[in-house]
DNA sequence: GAAGATCGTTTGAACGTTCATATCCGACGC
DNA sequence: GCGTCGGATATGAACGTTCAAACGATCTTC
């Protein structure tokens, strides 16, 4: 085992100092406060800095300043049955916005045999983050409360309690469930049914109860499927129990593209043809969707802005101190495409 | 703007030390290098670092240790045309490698109007990481000539050039598909084609190379066709081409499962059936694949072994010094589905 | 023209840890 | 009984930055 290689020194402060010609803090006061230069200074310093390629060493800046730059984003645990469409595009949102505040994003989950809570304990204790944002929050989510108890800071992409901070942005995902049935009420449809998958996510809950209260709006007969879990063979027998029943519907919304999906199986299987024979819409606007035929009728998710809010949020509590007084509601896009078929359908 | 709250002073090693009744240099030692004190002393101060809830300052340490105990990974810019399969899998199994070493994961991207290398410079000047992880590495990647140059730690999933670290870790991508070819050629197919997309790419290379090699090898004939792009519509096209113009082969193995999905589409046009008509394999095993009927035949990244490893070599730098002599080849592994037909099939 | 206010810059200290070295203490050899 | 060794613990210094306060110079004010 060869040896450790030797420390490598980097460019410091006192070193840029020295060629400038100035003192350390007049250097430290270039990069985080510029307004206290004069402009000659403040020209001369930075072509130093420039010239040198001085980066502030961040462990440093961090222990004496109290602020570490980083956020903490606690990886979901990605099941393989059904890939978490966030993970991909909401992710990159993330950590382009974080970016762009000059913040980093670092991806935790718990070590094999420790607790959700555990492990932010130990980013809190070491001092390691400055604030954490949550994704997939659930009901009455035990990391919420701990990290209020705490008095750490967070911002969530999902409902916080009400003796929670405030500090979460959510979908309007009812309302644009209660669109999106509206836009099958003027296709002529009546019998619409709702396809869930295994409740008590919050953000399926919320979709269902758009579909419901869409129906009651509209005055349509709807009813209500849920497959008990995500692999695509309960998926389509679900589906299959709602497209050979009685009194099929003739309109289905999806409460994801995931469960779209298994329509489209089951739909060419029973020979129906999408569009015409069966109205088809879901939400999350997957990648993956842009295979099916016809496109299929979705509501996308404006993961920048959702993405862009949190870190505004989270920053706002970090840097500021400041807990927004109520959460922020994004409405979904709908993305009409054939699946829904034309205006006049029925 | 309210006052930035009171800087929150935790548990520090001298709180410990006191309440223990050792030093602190005690303290540290407990935690950094546990054989150094009489177990009785350990099993003391273990004690009340856990009942102190004590974690050392991550700058702290960092700063005088000069390790900062965190991986940088350049996210790779997701195309929502062809998602990554590497974003959700590859990035959960290098989190949980990573962790399992002590180590998190920085997720990092270059800032609007900064490059690739700017942005590690970055990382590298401020000294805010141990070493770089890099994934989708181009031939001649300009990432690997930048941190070879600047002498820094990092290993890579794809291979590096002669003149740079041999710290690469890849998968034998040719042999997995010189194998399916085999499997092709013994179900008695002569015709076969290979669906690739948007060249240049070095593992869509290998695993055409592995194609011509697999038809040379069994005697077959073998024409490779290339879609323009990675969106559905080029792919559909490509493929369209393929399966009605003259001689039409009878195996088809398409580069990633992605492309697989534009040939499923033109079977189904075309009133071929997969699996019979047609045999079908694939790359990448992703999960939407199991929504396609028959299950699709695919090579299985061992993206577990693979992070694991990487992670073992790059830590192999930062800590030991010791860079890895040649790079390490890790087998695809062969999924057999209904899809390339029966095993007498013609 | 002296006292104060303002601006730009410098200086000493502190953040919390680990490194390098020193000290203590009992065991051992002769 | 004295020196030596080695294991266990303690002490001073250092990592590189920013904070808090001080400083000197210039500008106001009456």
């Amino acid at each position: 085992m060869a040896a450790r290689r030797p420390r490598e020194r980097g460019v410091t402060v006192e070193d840029v100092a020295r060629v400038a010609g100035v003192s350390r803090q007049t250097i430290s006061n270039a990069l985080n406060a510029p307004h206290r230069l004069k402009p000659e200074t403040l020209e001369r310093v930075s072509a130093v800095i420039e010239e040198l390629g001085y980066r502030p060493d961040q462990s440093a800046r961090s222990l004496r300043s109290g602020t570490r730059r980083i956020i903490a984003y606690p990886a979901p645990v990605d099941d393989p049955a059904n890939p978490n469409p966030l993970m991909g595009g909401f992710l990159e949102a993330v950590v382009a916005a974080s970016g762009e505040a000059g913040y980093r994003v670092l991806l935790v989950r718990p070590r094999p045999g420790q607790s959700q809570e555990q492990a932010l304990d130990e980013l809190i204790a070491a001092r390691t983050v400055d604030g954490f944002l949550l994704s997939d929050v659930l009901r009455d989510d035990p990391r919420l409360a701990h990290l209020t108890g705490a008095g750490f800071p967070f911002a969530a992409f999902g409902r916080t309690g009400p003796d929670q901070p405030q500090s979460w942005v959510d979908v309007d995902s009812a309302q644009a469930v209660i669109d999106m049935v509206g836009l099958v009420a003027a296709r002529g449809h009546r019998r619409v049914a709702f396809l869930a998958s295994s409740s008590g996510l919050p953000w399926m809950d919320d979709r269902r109860d758009g579909f419901l209260a869409g129906v009651r709006r509209h005055g349509l007969a709807g009813q209500v499927y849920s497959a008990p879990g995500d692999d695509p063979g309960e998926i389509v027998k679900a589906t299959r129990a709602l497209l050979t029943g009685r009194d099929r519907p003739t309109a289905i919304v999806a409460g994801g593209d995931w469960l779209a999906l298994g329509v489209y199986t089951v739909a060419r299987a029973e020979g129906l043809e999408i569009g015409t024979d069966l109205a088809v819409a879901a939400f999350d606007d997957l990648p993956v969707t842009a295979w099916l035929q016809p496109a299929l009728t979705t509501v996308r998710l404006p993961l920048d802005r959702i993405a862009k809010a949190l870190i505004s949020r989270l920053l706002q509590i970090v840097e500021d101190g400041v807990t927004p007084r109520a959460g922020l509601v994004l409405p979904g896009e709908p993305v009409i495409r054939p699946s829904l078929g034309p205006p006049d359908a029925l």
